[in-house]
DNA sequence: GATATTGTATCGATACACCAACACACAGGA
DNA sequence: TCCTGTGTGTTGGTGTATCGATACAATATC
C-alpha cells in the first residue's frame, strides 16, 4: 500500500501531485527496480481519484523512463532509476520549508508556533496511516 | 510597488497564487482599507502575465468581500477586511504543513529531520531578511 | 480457448490563460 | 454644455489542460 497523499484543494493537478510522489518514491529507493505498481484502476480507487488520472500519471513516468507497462501484467519500477542525492532531497525540501515559512510569517506564525503545527499535522497523518493499513 | 512572485513551474493556477498572495497582504496589513491595488493591466505587466489572469483575481478577491472596483477609477481594499480567522489560518498552513511532512517522509526524512531542516530555513530566512533591510 | 486482469483510446464537461474589442468614468478644453 | 482623450474595468471568444466516464485491446492465467 502506497503512502500517497492528494489534496485537491491546493490548486497542483492531481496528475502531477501523484506523478511526484511517485517519483520521490522511486528516488529514494522506497520503490526499486522491477517492483510493482499499483493497477491504475486499484491506485485510482484508493486514491478516490479517475482512473485515467493514474493513467496520466504513469505515462508521464513511463516518458521520463523512471517505469515501464506491460499490458495485462503490471507496471513496474525500470532499473535505470536515478535516486536523488542526499543532497538534493535537502534542496528539494528546503524549497517546501521555506514556502511554508514564508506563508506562516505572513499569517503571523512565529518559529516555534509553525514547528508545532507541523508536529501536529505529522501526528495526524500518523493516525490516518494507521487507520489505512 | 507590490512584491508578489508568481511561479509558473509548480502547477498551482496563476490567479490562484496571485489571489492567495494579495489575500496575504491584506491580512498582514500591508495593504489595508481604501489602499488602491494596481490597474489591471499594469499588474499584469509586472507580473508577466495576462491582464484576465489579474481580472480573475481581483473578481474572486471581490467576492470574498476583500476588495472593490470602481470602473474608470480602480480597484481599492474594502474596509471589512477580515482575510482569515485564526482557525483558517492554521488549515491554511496544515495543507502546506502536510504537503511539506509527505514530501519529507517520501525522500526517508523522519519528523526530527524534518523540524530541524524547518529550523534551519527559518535561521537562513532571518540572514536573508537582516541582510535586504 | 475462455475469462479475468491489465493497460489504452476516445470523447465530453469544465477550468485556465490568453487575446481583442468594448463600455464606463472622469478631467480638461472648445 | 458638449466633446474628446485617457484611464479604468468588462465582455465575448479561442486554444489548451485537467478530469471524468465509457468502451476497447492486449496479455496472463487457468
Amino acid at each position: 500500500m502506497l503512502h500517497i497523499n492528494l489534496s485537491q484543494s491546493d490548486g497542483v493537478p492531481l496528475y502531477l501531485q501523484l506523478e511526484r510522489q511517485i517519483k520521490q518514491l522511486i528516488a529514494t529507493g522506497r520503490l526499486t527496480a522491477e517492483d510493482e505498481l499499483p493497477p491504475v484502476r486499484v491506485l485510482a480507487q484508493q486514491l478516490v481519484v479517475n482512473p485515467q488520472t493514474v493513467v496520466r500519471a504513469y505515462r508521464e513516468l513511463e516518458m521520463a523512463g523512471l517505469i515501464y507497462k506491460r499490458r495485462g501484467a503490471g507496471t513496474y519500477v525500470s532499473a535505470e532509476g536515478t535516486p536523488y542525492t542526499e543532497t538534493e532531497c535537502r534542496r528539494l525540501l528546503a524549497e517546501r520549508a521555506n514556502s511554508l515559512l514564508v506563508e506562516a510569517r505572513n499569517l503571523g506564525f512565529d518559529l516555534e508556533k509553525t514547528l508545532a503545527l507541523v508536529r501536529e499535522c505529522s501526528i495526524e497523518l500518523d493516525r490516518q496511516k494507521e487507520g489505512s493499513e
